[in-house]
DNA sequence: ATAACTGCAAACTGTTTGCAAGCGA
DNA sequence: TCGCTTGCAAACAGTTTGCAGTTAT
């Protein structure tokens, strides 16, 4: 099954505006790893050869993936990783607060490993590649809570997410970034 | 299959954010169905009875609802009227832009009759009742565009969902809007 | 030892589709 | 009339689950 390239592009640093930048250091993820084992035991969970094999997977990644995608690249490590077992792990990553599930209108969710790290983060997806660029804005932040407040509500959690065409790709033909097949 | 209320609420205006305002007038949900006749003349499709009832349907509710309400209200009108026929229109209300399709992490799709009345509005869905209010903030546009041109990108579209607890409810073991069961 | 975990395959759920009959322009 | 539309039922895709055997603690 092929699914979209969902890559992560490189800062672009701007007042206010705090991008995520490619390849996220190894020890923050051997840290989601070590954290997940932690919450696996208190939660009385064993932690079999095939969860340690998932979980290295999703963290060893700084992509977004689908639980297809998960379940293959599972395999590649230790073939005889079954869907099922996927499919029971994501719901656990998911409540350990260390990847967030996300759903951008797919009959399929993503995954990305990279929640833990900044949990606030938002999604511009570009129309022309569909690739996703996280950000956090410390202003959108506090204009939701200003709207949450106005309503009578205290707001919890956010899901923001941009549709967007690629500048570049209007004036030269292509992305910056990779291109637009 | 039964499925969540999901109501609108009153409006609480407050400055530089527009909420909307509960039962748009009668004038603005026939303009939508003329509209989408309309769309459908121009696409050279038909103007069936199954085709006007779904429309009568959609448009004669404020309210956000699913596929299968759709059919279940329908029918209400017109027994015969087949799911294959709701499916089948249901893009074309979406293609047309008077309504608009979303998705909220559930397994089927939620569609909004109010799209074409203020293309902009964004979602807060409350924890404890999960009903959906709708907001409009100019501010967050704002940031958006800046966003988007900080990274290079022209935004076309954003979709924000914010996730809250009442805060009536915590005051008072209930919400103002209606009763937390 | 024993309770949690696994792979398998079948079940489930929302949505889509092929087909023969029906109906609008 | 002609071709778009319809209802039906089967197909489809992603996800979940019951079960019997396996494994971590």
């Amino acid at each position: 099954m092929n699914r979209l390239p969902f890559l992560r592009l490189v800062s672009l640093t701007s007042p206010g505006i705090r991008v995520r930048i490619n390849g996220v250091q190894k020890e923050v993820r051997e840290e989601a790893k070590r954290k997940f084992m932690e919450f696996l035991e208190r939660k009385d969970l064993r932690i079999t050869n095939q969860r340690r094999v998932i979980i290295d997977t999703v963290f060893d990644t700084d992509e977004h993936f689908t639980a297809e995608q998960l379940l293959d690249w599972s395999r590649e490590r230790d073939s005889s990783i079954s869907r099922a077992t996927v499919y029971r792990t994501l719901p656990l990553l998911t409540e350990s607060n260390l990847v967030h599930e996300m759903d951008f209108g797919k009959p399929y969710k993503f995954y990305d490993p990279n929640y833990s790290d900044s949990p606030n983060h938002n999604h511009l997806i570009c129309e022309d590649c569909e690739k996703i660029v996280e950000f956090d804005s410390e202003k959108i932040e506090e204009i939701e809570q200003e709207i949450g407040h106005n309503l009578g509500f205290t707001v919890k959690s956010q899901n923001l997410q941009l549709s967007a065409t690629c500048n570049a790709l209007k004036r030269s033909g292509a992305c910056d970034n990779k291109p637009c097949n």
